[in-house]
DNA sequence: CTGAAAGCGCTTACAG
DNA sequence: CTGAAAGCGCTTACAG
């Protein structure tokens, strides 16, 4: 490598013929707290920034003991995450932040060791969408002083911060506009994770069925190995349920890649429910815009997710404080309606 | 934050009555080469593993300039990136480094931000998609040392690794497909962007309708700010493009941005078109398989193009040498025939 | 108003 | 075979 070396708070003080502490404090803005005088203050002001002095934040985060790392767990890359990455990134960096994106798959043995990692390296904060199992994981966390935040789903029993969207009441409301759309047999398809998120939307779907005095049609289905579109299996028992259940005139899917294996399914294997049942999905996609015909679906506020998020994680990281107020979050939904769910 | 005060090495060195040397040969797999006797070699390692030590990286780093990490920079974080990002993530966590995900949105203002905050933290290595005008940039980064490793497109006047996909091939292969499906009339939907994937299949369908003596009709739009689906700019340009030349029979879009624009404005504008003309677009979309029609694809190898990337960036970061040998990679698309590029 | 010095937790050249 | 010590580049309690 060559090194055109670079500066060190020595350098500086050698070059102005102070010591290091007076840089250092220049540096760290504590000049009048430190009552440096002026003229010194300037001269090294001057000069960090003509040489374009850059702390060496290894240096920096061995003395404080602080990174300046943010964690950032999804359970995959697609979708939901790309609509936030970029929001979270921009947020962080303006802040003097870097994000360390990565994804548990939702697998429990994956989040800890990640976890265990990002705290060797001493990472500043945690954002996460936790794995069905690692509440005790996350309860360490939170005990060894981390600022952490969940989203997407949270553990109820677990006093922590989270940003969430209103699950049930969406969930509700969307079955809703397909009864108020005179359909009488809806099937609500779902994975069988026991997280708030499923949980939630399965409530929901249920309450507004009940209300209206029509049957439950439920399916949940074990996600194992989720390769996100190509999930042959999941095809296959969404297939099943549907041959199993002719009495069907809509179908409620609890997330987006359920909806996409569902109209796989029904394209290939039923194409006339098409334009026969009603279809709404939870969590809309770009391109249920313009499926033919287009899907109705509950669509989560990506932006404010991210801004809250962000916005949450910056206050814990700033408050010396620890302070123990716990921050908790829901977000609106919104039900964008388009022509799968309309009356047939 | 409670402390469980983390090991250090000087506590293990305390614990077991030698200095924090030897523990440190111990660690770092030196113990034959420094000839430190079984016995003690032994006593340690059964100590550490009883204590569960973990070095502290941040220590580390600093003393040996290398921090674990390696940047991964893509234009956005959309379809393409979620499709490498597990494998790149998966495979550098288990050869211990961590993976900064990043976006530049190909803007080289971004790029040249984020490059220069990852040289003050001393990132190991960059695989970065580049915007088109850094190459200085690149430049500089490879004069100093960094191993660097681009992809999807790069800088034919700078020398150095890649990993990139048959442009101009498969686009050729595209093209070539059309007009054995007797489209006569086959336009070409590009941006503006000089970058060697856009111009490489700019040549590669201009090849393959000189060959066939047919005409040319390129369209190459701007894409300023490029939100991804919601490009309500591309869409009316591409409105007016296909207004203004009624006499296409095909379309080839030139990556899958552009397509699902096309498709959107197709579908509200030209509903007809879709029966009538040809399709296919660079780079398939989970999506275009069960979209109505099927949309003809060009597939990138994500798998290939992901190991390649990160088993080249391991081998850069293992060989001490500072081999000078340059890495050039190209690897095989593959055609993804479906019903919308069907002889009508 | 400013500085000498300790220390964060490592690695390694040097000495014996 | 093993250890004392310097040093990576910072921050900050303490002293004057």
């Amino acid at each position: 490598m060559i090194n055109k070396k670079r500066h060190s708070i020595k350098d500086i003080a050698a070059a102005n013929g102070v010591s290091v502490t007076t840089v250092s404090f220049v540096l760290n803005g504590k000049a009048k707290e430190k009552k440096i005088s002026k003229a010194v203050t300037d001269k090294i002001l001057k000069y960090i920034d003509k040489i374009k002095y850059k702390p060496n934040q290894l240096a920096q985060s061995l003395r404080t003991g602080k990174t300046k790392i943010i964690v950032f767990m999804v359970e995959d890359f697609h979708y939901f995450f790309a609509k936030l990455a970029t929001i979270i990134e921009n947020m962080a960096y303006k802040k003097g932040y870097k994000v360390l994106f990565c994804s548990n798959e939702n697998k429990d043995d994956k989040s800890i060791e990640l976890i265990n990692i990002y705290k060797d390296i001493q990472i500043d904060g945690y954002i996460i969408i936790p794995s069905p199992g690692i509440m005790p994981k996350i309860k360490e966390l939170i005990e060894e002083g981390h600022p952490v935040i969940l989203f997407d789903r949270y553990f109820p029993e677990l006093d922590t911060n989270y940003v969430v969207v209103n699950n049930k009441e969406a969930s509700y409301n969307a079955t809703k506009h397909l009864i108020e759309n005179k359909f009488k047999n809806i099937g609500f398809i779902s994975t069988d994770v026991e997280q708030t998120q499923m949980t939630d939307r399965l409530k929901g779907y249920k309450e507004a069925i009940f209300e209206a005095g029509l049957n439950e049609w439920i399916a949940r289905f074990s996600i194992n190995e989720k390769d996100n579109l190509s999930n042959k299996n999941l095809d296959f028992n969404i297939k099943k349920f549907l041959k199993q259940t002719p009495q069907l005139d809509a179908i409620y899917f609890a997330t987006n890649y359920l909806a996409i294996s569902g109209l796989k399914v029904i394209k290939k294997h039923f194409p006339n429910y098409l334009n026969k049942i009603g279809i709404i999905t939870f969590d809309d996609l770009d391109f249920f815009e313009f499926n033919t015909p287009t899907i109705s679906a509950v669509s989560q506020p990506h932006f404010e997710i991210a801004q809250s998020l962000m916005n949450l994680m910056l206050n814990l990281l700033n408050s010396k404080t620890k302070s123990s107020s716990i921050t908790k979050i829901k977000l609106e939904t919104e039900l964008k309606i388009r022509s799968s769910s309309q009356p047939k």
